[in-house]
DNA sequence: CTTTGGTTCATACGTATGTATGAGTAGCTA
DNA sequence: TAGCTACTCATACATACGTATGAACCAAAG
């Protein structure tokens, strides 16, 4: 019959969920455990720790981040389209909690977990690759590759929370489909203005 | 001779200034009661709670950063001008904890405090003010100007955490004085370009 | 069948948490 | 001077926390 998942992977899976919800601090060892149907000591067991675990959450859903960004850029078109591309992603997919959670340790006044950090590298290195092809071909403007990397991923992972902004502040109601095809297009177009040449 | 701030007061700015730093789970009562050298009850005295304390420090944070904007808008100069001086303000003003807080509470999976929700209005209605000018008068292109507006805020919110990335990855040292200059040039070319007409 | 190693379990521990509370203090007013 | 109010204090409370630990279980190997 169908065995159900492993105890790591249920661990896992039910700490990605609450730490990408409600971040480290808010959740407790007893809240994931009761989430994964497991013993209270299996996290100690299995991870070693609660932060321990946290790091292998950062890293599963941040590999996952970086690898769709690779994929992206590796796709054939002009880097501002395969930009685009990676834009949309980022604002659309559902299930990718790596933005939120990036942004939440940013603002956290404590040393960033290394998965985070690996992830970081991978996303500005295939974003800078993509802006530095663009600038080679002469579609993208003179630059910072990273400045304008990191400028280039601040409004989808700022955006993709806009279904938290009140909707009489955010003009749009982020949880309606029509408008989060008018978002991705503002986003998309608001991005390539500022990087063409 | 000098008298010390009453405890409101310093418990106002202890929680400041922790909770800026580390979010409100990690912050607990007795740290701030311990900062601010105040009993351990006065927060429940003077506040009612922990949670009516933080809303507490974000009324008084928002309504400082909002106060920048709206104060900012109403200066001479063409609008675009005017963005730019609110950007620099964000990326480059100490002592100025609401961004990050903002992202922080976007980034959590709960009600936004409604003190966050009012300095939010206000900074929309300030840069949305800037932006329909700019439209009127032909220099800022045509679009939603709720959605341009958060675009404009996204890249100086999330950037002037870049002394958080490690600067191998940011490509700058976010706390070098004179990347700080090439920061603020970068995202103020950035924005313009992505606004203009 | 026995042994072994990995895993799960229930419980315990020391520490930490936010809130509550009665006592004490200080300043003000009649 | 007495009464009152606002404030501070020290302590208590119930609950929650992350981690540790020995016992029990299970599957595999010899």
């Amino acid at each position: 019959m169908n065995q159900r998942p492993p105890v790591p992977e249920r661990l896992l899976a039910a700490a990605a969920d609450l730490f990408a919800r409600d971040g480290f601090d808010a959740v407790s060892v007893r809240r994931i455990t009761s989430r994964a149907k497991a013993n209270l000591g299996a996290i100690t067991y299995h991870f070693g720790s609660k932060e321990a675990l946290f790091h292998a959450v950062i890293d599963r859903v941040g590999a996952h981040l970086a690898d769709r960004f690779v994929s992206i850029a590796a796709e054939k078109g002009a880097p501002l389209e395969r930009i685009g591309r990676i834009v949309t992603m980022v604002l659309t997919e559902p299930n990718l909690p790596a933005p939120t959670m990036i942004l939440r340790e940013l603002a956290m006044d404590r040393p960033l977990p290394p998965p985070l950090v690996q992830m970081m590298q991978r996303n500005m290195g295939a974003m800078m690759g993509l802006i530095r092809e663009g600038q080679a071909d002469g579609s993208i403007r003179a630059g910072d590759p990273a400045l304008l990397a990191m400028s280039v991923m601040a409004q989808p992972f700022l955006l993709r929370m806009a279904s938290r902004i009140p909707r009489d502040i955010a003009g749009v109601d982020g949880n309606d489909p029509s408008t989060q095809r008018k978002l991705v297009k503002h986003v998309v177009t608001t991005i390539t203005r500022s990087l063409a040449s």
